[in-house]
DNA sequence: ATAAACTATAAAGTATACTTGAAGGTCAAG
DNA sequence: CTTGACCTTCAAGTATACTTTATAGTTTAT
């Protein structure tokens, strides 16, 4: 499919996909070149850069998404250091989310506390002064 | 306190605490000139910063902590405004929490892939071509 | 065949959140 | 009374992740 085929499937813009290619994030599974020298994109192109915007929205780097989406070389060090590296990002995550239910009960809180104040100016608001 | 002991306590260091006050993240509950023109923090500083540094850490931009934390100036209709934002502002947590969970299933996916990857080779490294 | 709608590259621009650097004022110790 | 460690402001620089612009080639529809 062309560029702004897959665009569409994926929500992204054709400068944003070329973008992530230049960035090293697809590879020879999901484009190659045509003789008129356009793009064309695999079904499998689809699902990968869906995954880019779900890894990217848990809030990962573009060159961590390329560090764990990359193809496997069979290289056995590389392959460790991945490992390693996603164990690091899991453990990373779990502190992620500890941080957003933190965050979400402060939140919470202050929530009451303006609706609470609201509520409050909503009944003296026209009280004379004392 | 001088600003080089609140970056102490907080964990920043005194461009950024100088950085978020020019973003109006800071005011006189937080901060006040002494006669020589040095910033003089209160303790409710202290709290300030490490509570914008874990809303940061969740994901939010200064303009939205600065939106959210901002002194309460009995304006009714900025109260409205505020809690309509929480409220907002609560969902996209949880979506992002979703999404951190999402991710993190793939990436533990990924994860026993390259494990198992890892093992195969493991076994078969030295062993003669069949 | 020609206009509209695509495609391409490269370079510059934007927003966010800082960091660094320059140039100078203040203060405590020796 | 000067040295060193602070403090100040303002401007410029950096990194990330795009977006926009400029220029040009290609395809599709009429």
């Amino acid at each position: 499919m062309k560029i702004h085929v897959l665009a569409q499937k994926t929500g992204l813009n054709p400068p944003t996909i070329r973008y992530y290619e230049k960035e090293g994030l697809l590879d020879r599974r999901h484009v190659e070149r045509r003789d008129n020298n356009y793009r064309e994109y695999t079904e499998e192109a689809v699902e990968h850069l869906l995954l880019i915007k779900r890894v990217q929205a848990a809030g990962f780097t573009i060159r961590e998404i390329k560090v764990i989406l990359k193809e496997e070389d069979g290289n056995k060090l590389e392959l460790s250091r991945a490992i390693e590296f996603l164990r690091k990002k899991m453990k990373e995550m779990d502190r992620r989310k500890r941080e957003l239910e933190e965050s979400q009960s402060l939140l919470a809180r202050m929530l009451n506390n303006k609706l609470a104040l609201l509520a409050k100016k909503g009944t003296s608001e026209n009280k004379p002064l004392p």
